[in-house]
DNA sequence: CATGGCTATACATACGTATTCAGCCCGCTT
DNA sequence: AAGCGGGCTGAATACGTATGTATAGCCATG
């Protein structure tokens, strides 16, 4: 049949009222009569009338539309996208449906000007940042989204710099809790395998939280006892072996994130040494964390909390509310890598 | 500052000339001398101006956005998206840049009526369905896509029926190939774990190349070698157990997916019997399929060609032009689990 | 009985862009 | 010199909705 899209004129011609009539029935405008209303909502139905969104979004000025835009390094492997991000999407999609949004996504790389495209445009009221490695990077195009009084929130680290609002996880107490478990199963060499750079900030905290652990049961952290790594497989397993090289004894591994865990165990695995005769610890809980043999325990962050904290910071700052940073709470899940 | 947005007026009157002019210069019309187009950039530049898309979708009658809907069964954990979908995320946003377009996602239950809604109110232009489980369900939502002339493609099994335009891998050849790899490798009992049945067609075509190989091989597929299972740990786990309850022997497992193969492996490892010993393939290559130890031999589909060739195809359905189904190519990827 | 207050609806308009059409200027032909 | 066509630009308008303002009907009140 192919017709044209009816618009609010038709509906206005079968309910026999006037367009605005429509328009103020379909937004639940208490001043239409209940029966106008009904008399509304069965000729919508009936022509199967949706509202067209161009139109609406341009008289009301906005878009109900969020943007989630991922941050890449240029150099990365485009096919790596951090999973806990990924797990995060279902969650979201279903949060911005709730409050009425559409969500609207795109990869950025860091170089691009993607700072002056969606709110400018009108595609999108507000934006989520999800960025990966270093965001000193971005950080000046941050300051020029706060100068244009755009609506955003991302994903970090609750203090590291000021700027704008974030959600993160509680990536100390993470590392404190994982710690702390590798402590009361009797572990007191436990090797932290990543980096503590300024860099990455989350794997900071999660350093530092391994440090409080171990100062609360009387121990000091040392230095021989870590190797750096980057989230990947490779840096991992790189990083156990130059441990192994290193001559350092240790009992325990915990990893700033499951991959590199995963990493871990397989340079121990090689050259047999068991899991969990050194117990290891992950963060993350990636689907692979407990695919692996043996499942990996770690400390999970919660995506569908994590989600919903965006959704709704993002939504309290494009309706003018106050809009605080949010730490949200991790949650160690023991599987049999750590014994 | 927080000023009003710029718009094409204000570009106007900066550059001297009228609104018409900049539309056509920021366009790209011929009809614009170099030289007044040179202007309007520059004055576009310098205002930060752009153009609304409310604005200019309302006007040409279309959004420049894409929609992708994930489908999941209600029963299913909703963290629980299939991982070579979320493959294809990166690959299609770029690709939808390349063409110029946003991509909108969400989520839907089978049960909803998202088959009126992106499309009628122009939020998008063109859908893109991604599948999960039993897709009788959502056929009659199909027919009334095509009644209402919505354009659409899905990603499925090529022809599983001829509703609609569908991209889909050669699941057929990647049983095939699955296979005779290890039929190559000397096994000859040959375990199949998945479910053939016609709810899920991938896997129906994965167990037809199953046994195009063995006959190709001169064997004859056993029924006895067959246990059920669908895409899940536990299901794999599970299908294996009845089988080796069944006093069935067996030299090699080919599983229609890497979790499902997973689950097995785990399954094989609880009863002390090794990997490769017993040779394990699996179909999809997620991200954990490598994490595994040993890592799992596997059919790989190429997430950034499916993402391209979904993206091409439903463009070139809205652009009007002919749409022919397209079946892909996958590959086999050799790992340890299989010797 | 007229007026005032109230409710439910209609009228008019603005949002910012893209496009059709008309007009202008200029150089060239006959 | 008049006509003419081509290359650029401006004026007018339409896209479909939401909302401010005006109006019609109605009941109650003085």
């Amino acid at each position: 049949m192919m017709q044209r899209r009816p618009t609010s004129f038709d509906i206005a011609a079968l309910a026999g009222v006037s367009q605005p009539t429509v328009s103020r029935a379909l937004s639940g405008n208490p001043s239409v009569s209940a029966e106008t209303r009904a008399r509304v909502l069965a000729a919508a139905e009936e022509l199967h009338y949706k509202v067209d969104k161009n139109a609406s979004g341009l008289r009301r000025q906005l878009s109900r539309t969020l943007a989630l835009l991922f941050f890449e390094e240029p150099s990365s492997d485009e096919s790596l996208i951090n999973p806990f991000y990924l797990s995060m999407l279902g969650p979201m999609v279903r949060q911005c449906a709730v409050h009425g949004y559409d969500l609207l996504i795109s990869f950025q790389q860091l170089s691009s000007d993607w700072h002056v495209d969606y709110e400018d445009s009108r595609k999108a009221d507000g934006i989520i940042l999800l960025g990966y490695g270093d965001y000193l990077e971005y950080l000046p195009k941050l300051e020029q989204l706060i100068e244009r009084g755009t609506h955003f929130v991302r994903w970090g680290s609750g203090d590291e710099s000021q700027i704008g609002t974030t959600v993160s996880s509680d990536n100390e107490q993470g590392g404190f809790d994982a710690t702390s478990h590798l402590l009361s199963k009797g572990r007191r060499k436990i090797a932290f395998i990543g980096t503590a750079e300024a860099g990455c900030p989350e794997f900071l905290e999660r350093w530092r939280g391994y440090c409080r652990a171990l100062r609360a049961a009387g121990l000091e952290p040392d230095d021989e006892l870590r190797a750096d790594a980057g989230p990947s497989e490779s840096e991992g397993r790189e990083a156990l072996e130059r441990l192994l090289d290193r001559g350092v004894e240790f009992d325990a591994i915990f990893a700033v994130s499951d991959v590199t865990a995963i990493g871990a165990m397989h340079a121990l695995q090689a050259i047999g040494r068991g899991v969990p005769e050194v117990a290891v610890v992950g963060f993350d809980d990636i689907p692979a964390a407990s695919l692996s043999s043996p499942a990996l325990t770690t400390v999970a962050q919660d995506p569908r909390q994590a989600a919903e904290a965006l959704i709704e910071t993002v939504i309290a700052a494009i309706e003018g509310d106050g809009v605080p940073n949010r730490v949200l709470p991790v949650r160690l899940t023991v599987r049999q890598s750590s014994g």
